[in-house]
RNA sequence: GGGAGCUUAGCUCAGCGGUAGAGCAAUGCUUUUACACAGCAUCGGUCGUAGGUUCGAUCCCUACAGCUCCCACCA
C-alpha cells in the first residue's frame, strides 16, 4: 500500500520517465496503424522527410519531428486511423564522401596517396558503405525516439532497401520510355570535388571579390589583314571585359550588340584569340548588354550556361578546356594539365606580358559554390542524364492553382509557381557510386541504350552482348520524390496505398520546396494520377538567437540533444512548438527552453497538489500499466458520484449548482479547447501553444487552484465539488496538452485515480485490451453545457477585488501576513449580494481580515484611502492607520489621479469632436459616454481621498 | 535585376481600424502545507521614417530607410 501523493516525486525530472514512456508506447503498439480503416473510420497519414541514415539530429529535425508529432498525435487522439511513416534516406553525396573519408585514414595506397574509393573497387566500396549505413542508422533513429515522435516502427523504409530500389527503377523505366528521361551532352554544373555533376538547386551563388580584366582582340579580315578603325585608321582592336580569362582557351566566338553603332564596322569580321592566335567570328546577338563592361563578349560555349545557348544559337564549336579533373584539357595547349586557378595566373601573366590586357578593375560578381562543400562548380560540357520537367509540371502547377494542393504559409505558393513555370530540365545522373545505378546499358557495337525492368542479356538494338552498364547513379532526391507512395508499396498495389495515400500533410523546411516538395507533387500526379498529399506545410529555419543561420564553422550550433538531456524532450517540443509562428526565421535562445521546463514543472505540481486531496488513500503498489487498474474507493466522493465513474458526466448534471469558481474554470477550458482545437486545424500551432500555457498557468494554477482551497478546506459537498472539477479540468488539460508534451502528460496523467483506458482499432484487431495511456485517449471537445458566461462574468468582478487589494498591498511594499479590514461602500443590492456570497474568497485570496458595509455619508476614518471600482460598482476603503505611510499613499494617489486624467482626457477629446459624433457607429459612442462617466467618477472619488488625506 | 517577408517594451515575439499585449530580463515584497523550475506587485513602448485615406491608424495606401530570404544569364 502507498498513497497516491508519493506517486509523483517533488518535482518535475523528465529523465526519470522519458525513455520508459516511450518504450511503453512501443511495446503496447501504440504507433501502429491499421492497412485498412475500421469501419466508419477516416485516415490520417504523414510521410516523414526522411534524414540522412548516417546524419545528427539537429533543430531542423528536432522541430519537423515537434511539428509533425503534435498533427499525429491529435488526429490519432480524434479517433483517425493515424500513420506517420519513418524511414531514413540514403544521402548519395554525405554518405559517399563519410566513408570515402574513413577509407582514406585506413592506409596508403601504392601511389602512396591516401586510399580512395577506386582502390577498393566499386564492389567492396558498396560493401563497405552498407555496412557504415548499418552501424550508423541507428544513432539518428534513436535520437529521433528521444525526441518522442510517434511513429510506426513497423513500416519503417530506407531509400536504398528493396521494395524502394525497385520503385526507383520502374520510374526509371517508364520515365525513358515515355521519352521523358533522355541523355545528352550539355553543359552541366560540375564539381570538381565531388567528382560529379550537380543539379541546378545544389549550386548556391555566393559573391565573390574578384577582378575585370580587359583584353584586347585585334580585329582582321578572315585572311587575317588587319580592319582598320573607319574613323582613326588604325587596326581595329575589339577589348572584352572577363572575370575568368583562363575560359579564352575555348572561345569560338566573339560577340557585340547588332544596333550596337561602336562596333558596327567589324560585323561578319574575325577576331584573333589572344595568346592561341585562333580567329574566331565576331557575332551578333541582342543578349549582349551593351552597357556592362566594353560592349563586347567573349563566347566560350563550353564552360559558361548563357554563352552555351549563344553557342547553340550561332552554331558556334565548343571546345572544353576545362577538365573534369580540375585542369586543362589538351585543347588548352600549352597551359594544358594546369589546375584552373594556376592557369588564370599564368594566363594574365602572359597576356600582360603580351601588351594584350587593358586594365584589370575590382570586381565582385557571382560564382556557382557546391552546396555541399562550399567549393568553386565549375560550369563544362558533359553527357549526362535528364529529366524533361516542362510536361511533368503542368499538372502540378494545375493541382495547385485549383486548390487540390495547399500551401501553407500562403507566400510559398508564389514562390512554386515562379519555379514550376520556368523549370528547367533536372539533370538526374551523379558520377557518384552510393546510390541506385541507372538502369542503362551502353552496346559497344551499336552504340545503342539498353533500358529495362530486369538486367538485360544483350543490345535490345542489335543483341549484341558487348553492353556494359551506365557507372552513374541517380540525384538522391530522384528516390526522395517517389517517397509519399514508393514506402506504402508502389509500384505494387496495396492496402497501405489505398488507405494513407495521399497523404494528409506534407511538412517540412522551405528550404526544400523545390528540390523535394515540388518533384513530389510532380512524380505523385504523374504515377499514381494523383497528387502526393493535400496540404504542404512548411517551416522556416531555426536560427540562433542571434538570427544567424547554425553553422558547425560559426560554432553557433545548438544541439538539441543535451538540451533534452538536460531539461526533458518535453520544453523543447513545447519551445519550438511556441515559436513555429508565421514563417519568418526561428530564432530560438536556450532559456525558453529552460522557461517551458518551469511550465512542464507548474503542470507536475498542479497534479501533486490533485493527489494530496486524495492523500491517505489507499492504492495499489506497482500498478501494471499494461492491465487496466481496479477502481478505487474514494471515500472523498463516493457520496456524490456514487455509480457514477466519470466525473464529466456528473459536473454535467450538477452544473447548475456548482459554485461559480467551479463552472467558471470548466468555461475557461471550452474556449481552451477552442483555441487549441482552431490552431492545430490551422497550422497555428503556436497559438495553440501559447492558449495553452495561458489557461494552464494562470487560470488553473494561478486561480482556480487558489480559489479552489477554501472549499477543499471545509469538506463535505463543497469539497467533493471542487475534487472533481479540479480532477476533470487537469484531466482534460493532460490530453489537451498530449501532442505538444506528450512525456510529462503521459506520466501524470498515469498517476491519476479515474484515468480510463482505451484502446486503438488496430490493437482491437490483434485481441489487446484497453489500455492506460493517453496515445488513443479522445481528445477534448468543447461541451456547449459547460459555457457560463454568468459565472465569467462573476469571476471577472471577483478577481478586480482581489487584484485591487492586492495593488494597494503591492504598490504599499505591504507583507501578505499584515492583514486588515476592508471597509466597502456598496452602491446597489447587486454588489451587497455579490460580497456577501464572495466574501470567504475575499478575505482568503486578498488576506483580508473582514469586510465590513460602511453605509452612505458614514465615514470609517479620516485616514483611510479610496480605490474605486465599477464592476461591482463599489468603493473599497481601507485604513491606512498603523498600516501605511500617509505622505506614500497620497503618491500612491496623485499617480492614480493623473493617470485617469490622462484616460478622460482622451474620452471627453473624442466625444467632444463634432465629426466623431456624427460618423462613429452609435454603439462606440455610447460605450465612450459611459467609460467617461465611470473615469469622472473615479477620478473624483480619487481627488476625495486625496483631499481628505492632504487635511489629516 | 526581379520578387517576398520583416522593422511593436532591454530581449524573443503576439496584436492588424476604436485609448498598446505576453513571456523572459529588471526592481520590490513574500519561504502562505502543489510548485522559489514559485506567488503577488512594479518598472518599461511618440508600434522604423515621412506623407496620405479615415471621425479615428500600430493596423489600410504611397514613398523612403534598414534587416532577412528566394529567384535570375550581366560577361
Amino acid at each position: 500500500m502507498t498513497t497516491q501523493s508519493s506517486f509523483l516525486g517533488k518535482s518535475y525530472e523528465p529523465k526519470t520517465f522519458e525513455n520508459q514512456r516511450y518504450q511503453f508506447w512501443l511495446n503496447e503498439g501504440c504507433f501502429i496503424a491499421s492497412d485498412e480503416n475500421a469501419p466508419g473510420q477516416k485516415s490520417y497519414s504523414i510521410v516523414i522527410p526522411p534524414p540522412n541514415v548516417t546524419g545528427h539530429l539537429h533543430m531542423g529535425h528536432a522541430l519537423m519531428l515537434t511539428l509533425e508529432d503534435i498533427l499525429i498525435r491529435w488526429h490519432r487522439m480524434k479517433g483517425l486511423n493515424t500513420l506517420w511513416l519513418p524511414g531514413t534516406d540514403h544521402a548519395g553525396i554525405a554518405t559517399q564522401t563519410q566513408v570515402e573519408k574513413q577509407i582514406a585514414k585506413e592506409g596508403k595506397g601504392p601511389s602512396g596517396r591516401p586510399l580512395t574509393r577506386h582502390d577498393l573497387g566499386r564492389e567492396k566500396f558498396l560493401e563497405r558503405t552498407w555496412k557504415w549505413k548499418e552501424d550508423h542508422h541507428h544513432v539518428i533513429t534513436d535520437q529521433m525516439k528521444k525526441m518522442g515522435s510517434a511513429l510506426d516502427w513497423s513500416r519503417e523504409r530506407f531509400t536504398m532497401d528493396e521494395g524502394l530500389s525497385k520503385a526507383v527503377r520502374e520510374v526509371f523505366v517508364r520515365l525513358y520510355d515515355e521519352k521523358l528521361i533522355y541523355r545528352g551532352e550539355r553543359i552541366i554544373n560540375w564539381c570538381v570535388r565531388s567528382q560529379s555533376a550537380l543539379s541546378d538547386l545544389e549550386v548556391i551563388p555566393t559573391d565573390r571579390k574578384g577582378h575585370l580584366w580587359h583584353l584586347q582582340y585585334a580585329i582582321v579580315e578572315k585572311d587575317g589583314t588587319p580592319v582598320k578603325d573607319p574613323a582613326t585608321g588604325e587596326s581595329t582592336t575589339l577589348t572584352i571585359a572577363t572575370t575568368r580569362p583562363e575560359t579564352l582557351l575555348g572561345d569560338t566566338a566573339v560577340a557585340v550588340h547588332p544596333d550596337d553603332e561602336r562596333f558596327t564596322h567589324i560585323h561578319g569580321k574575325f577576331a584573333v584569340l589572344p595568346l592561341v592566335g585562333r580567329l574566331i567570328p565576331v557575332i551578333t546577338d541582342s543578349y549582349v548588354d551593351r552597357e556592362f563592361g566594353t560592349g563586347g563578349l567573349k563566347v566560350t560555349p563550353a564552360h559558361d550556361f548563357n554563352d552555351y545557348d549563344l553557342g547553340v544559337r550561332h552554331q558556334l564549336p565548343m571546345i572544353q578546356v576545362m577538365g573534369l579533373d580540375g585542369k586543362i584539357t589538351s585543347e588548352g595547349g600549352i597551359y594544358a594539365g594546369l589546375k584552373f586557378a594556376e592557369a588564370r595566373e599564368k594566363i594574365v601573366e602572359d597576356l600582360k606580358t603580351a601588351g594584350l590586357l587593358a586594365k584589370v578593375e575590382e570586381h565582385s560578381h557571382k560564382v556557382g559554390l557546391s552546396e555541399r562543400y562550399g567549393e568553386v562548380v565549375e560550369p563544362v560540357l558533359s553527357k549526362q542524364w535528364f529529366v524533361k520537367m516542362e510536361p511533368l509540371a503542368k499538372p502540378a502547377i494545375e493541382a495547385a492553382r485549383t486548390g487540390k494542393i495547399e500551401f501553407s504559409p500562403k507566400m510559398h505558393e508564389k514562390i512554386y509557381y515562379e519555379w514550376m513555370n520556368n523549370i528547367r530540365d533536372w539533370c538526374i545522373s551523379r558520377q557518384l557510386w552510393w546510390g541506385h545505378q541507372i538502369p542503362a546499358w551502353h552496346c559497344a557495337d551499336c552504340e545503342g541504350i539498353s533500358v529495362g525492368r530486369e538486367d538485360p542479356k544483350e543490345c535490345e538494338h542489335c543483341h549484341s552482348a558487348k553492353i556494359t552498364r551506365d557507372p552513374d547513379v541517380l540525384d538522391t532526391w530522384f528516390s526522395s520524390s517517389l517517397w509519399p507512395f514508393s514506402t506504402l508499396g508502389w509500384p505494387e498495389k496495396t492496402k497501405a496505398l489505398e488507405t494513407f495515400y495521399p497523404t494528409s500533410v506534407l511538412e517540412t523546411g522551405s528550404d526544400i520546396l523545390f528540390f523535394w516538395v515540388a518533384r513530389m507533387i510532380v512524380m505523385g500526379l504523374h504515377f499514381m494520377g494523383e497528387i502526393p498529399f493535400h496540404k504542404v506545410y512548411l517551416h522556416s529555419m531555426v536560427r540562433d538567437e542571434k538570427g544567424d543561420k547554425m553553422s558547425k564553422s560559426k560554432g553557433n550550433v545548438i544541439d538539441p540533444l543535451p538540451l533534452i538531456e538536460q531539461h526533458g524532450a518535453d520544453p523543447l517540443r513545447f519551445t519550438l512548438a511556441s515559436m513555429a509562428g508565421n514563417g519568418r526565421d526561428i530564432k530560438l535562445a536556450g532559456d525558453r527552453v529552460e522557461n517551458y521546463r518551469a511550465f512542464a514543472n507548474k503542470i507536475w505540481n498542479a497534479t501533486k497538489f490533485l493527489h494530496l486531496q486524495f492523500d491517505g488513500m489507499p492504492v495499489a503498489d506497482g500498478a501494471d500499466p499494461g492491465t487496466p487498474p481496479p477502481p478505487k474507493p474514494d471515500p472523498v466522493n463516493e457520496p456524490i458520484i456514487a455509480g457514477k465513474a466519470d466525473a464529466g458526466a456528473w459536473l454535467e448534471a450538477n452544473f447548475e449548482t456548482l459554485h461559480p469558481t467551479n463552472r467558471w474554470i470548466l468555461s475557461r477550458l471550452q474556449t481552451a479547447i477552442e483555441s487549441v482545437e482552431h490552431g492545430f486545424a490551422n497550422w497555428e500551432i503556436d497559438r495553440a501553444s501559447m492558449a495553452l500555457y495561458e489557461f494552464a498557468w494562470l487560470e488553473f494554477c494561478d486561480w482556480f487552484i487558489e480559489f479552489s482551497k477554501l472549499p477543499l478546506r471545509k469538506g463535505g459537498t463543497q469539497r467533493a465539488e471542487s475534487v472533481i472539477t479540479l480532477h476533470y479540468t487537469l484531466e482534460s488539460l493532460l490530453r489537451l496538452l498530449h501532442p505538444i508534451m506528450p512525456f510529462v502528460t503521459e506520466e501524470l496523467w498515469d498517476s491519476l485515480p479515474w484515468r480510463k483506458p482505451t484502446n486503438s482499432p488496430a490493437r482491437i484487431r490483434e485481441g489487446k485490451l484497453p489500455v492506460a495511456t493517453l496515445a488513443f485517449a479522445e481528445f477534448p471537445r468543447v461541451n456547449p453545457k459547460f459555457r457560463d458566461p454568468r459565472a465569467e462574468l462573476e469571476m471577472t468582478r471577483l478577481k478586480a477585488v482581489i487584484e485591487a487589494v492586492r495593488n494597494f498591498r503591492g504598490e504599499n511594499n505591504l507583507s501578505p501576513k499584515k492583514e486588515f479590514a476592508l471597509n466597502v461602500f456598496m452602491k446597489d443590492a447587486a454588489t451587497r449580494e455579490f460580497f456577501s456570497k464572495n466574501e470567504s474568497d475575499i478575505l482568503q485570496l486578498a488576506k483580508i481580515s473582514a469586510i465590513r458595509e460602511i453605509k452612505a455619508g458614514e465615514s470609517a476614518s479620516k485616514f483611510e484611502s479610496v480605490i474605486l471600482l465599477t464592476n461591482p460598482a463599489a468603493e473599497l476603503r481601507i485604513s491606512l492607520e498603523g498600516l501605511v505611510d500617509v505622505g506614500e499613499e497620497m503618491k500612491r494617489l496623485r499617480k492614480e489621479v493623473e493617470k485617469t486624467k490622462v484616460d478622460l482626457a482622451h474620452l471627453d477629446g473624442k466625444l467632444g469632436k463634432e465629426s466623431f459624433i456624427a460618423k462613429a457607429p452609435p454603439e462606440l459612442i455610447a460605450k465612450t459616454k459611459s467609460d467617461a462617466v465611470a473615469f469622472r467618477l473615479k477620478l473624483d472619488g480619487f481627488e476625495a481621498a486625496l483631499k481628505k488625506l492632504g487635511a489629516s
